[in-house]
DNA sequence: ATGCAAATGCAAATTATTTGCATTTATTAT
DNA sequence: ATAATAAATGCAAATAATTTGCATTTGCAT
């Protein structure tokens, strides 16, 4: 019995007008585990019986990640933008080849690193990305269920 | 003076045909000292009076990345694929967010944390990918030139 | 040299995303 | 509440990157 948040305050705050449309995307984002691609938001919607147009989708979606409000992701081998409601915490991704499935991960194991590459590279480090892939444990069973391990 | 690697003996032990546009695109790539899109090969070749199709460029970039012999690289913010030739040396890439320039860095910071990701999520891992982003010296210079740092 | 599968060129298709413009809607001042 | 207006939306068409179908050409084994 998950209540929705009221993401009409987070609207008000970035300066934007509070329309159905830009609550029920943030909505659909929020109730959404993994990121999801702006096609699949629009598709959501129509279920869900709130007529909007995909280029609104779209270009909502991408107001909302440039007021930090939606996270932006792109992942490898997927041709898509994903995205998520941003919740302002540092993290990563653990993706499973398989089934694709994303898991975040809230543990960073860069910040001395990023620091020491800051004085070899005299760069100065803004941020990194780092997607780490691999089996599910269910995606694991499927494939080797035949006991055809090594 | 640098003498081009012979890339024949590459294709043939990957099983392909040595044609003039693989070889042609091998060479790009090789003199690149940066992953580059496709259409940025494909132009490079075209002021090197070698005849190709766009769509030959892409059809080779994709088998050739299929056979290992050249990586395929998204990096976010920039809509197009690129690519280089694989040295098959594990790296990742510092990327600079103004000049867009891309390093390559041969350090890798997160063998141990693989194998803990592994015991905490049971996640049998494959590999990951890390970018790094940041401004390069060059750039800081530009940007904070005016005496305008804090 | 010949034959044939594989590679290429070309045009057209596809996919993801963006844009221009007319219409509608949310907010602000009355 | 109402009107004014700037911003948001819908719709269709445009664009960008990449892919595909098919006819022609080419590399290579015989």
């Amino acid at each position: 019995m998950k209540t929705n948040k009221d993401y009409s305050e987070n609207l008000k705050q970035s300066g934007l007008k509070i329309t159905k449309q830009r609550v029920a995307i943030l909505d659909i984002l929020d109730k959404s585990k993994q990121p999801i691609a702006a096609e699949e938001v629009y598709e959501n919607l129509k279920s869900n019986n709130i007529s909007i147009n995909l280029s609104t989708v779209y270009r909502t979606l991408e107001l909302l990640t440039s007021k930090n409000l939606v996270l932006k992701v792109s992942i490898d081998g997927n041709s898509k933008s994903l995205f998520e409601t941003n919740n302002m915490m540092h993290k990563h991704y653990l993706i499973c080849t398989e089934c694709k499935k994303i898991l975040d991960i809230y543990y960073c194991p860069l910040e001395n690193y990023e620091k020491e590459l800051e004085q070899e590279t005299h760069f100065k480090i803004s941020g990194h990305r780092l997607d780490i892939y691999g089996l599910c444990p269910q995606c694991q069973k499927k494939i080797n269920g035949g006991k055809n391990n090594i």
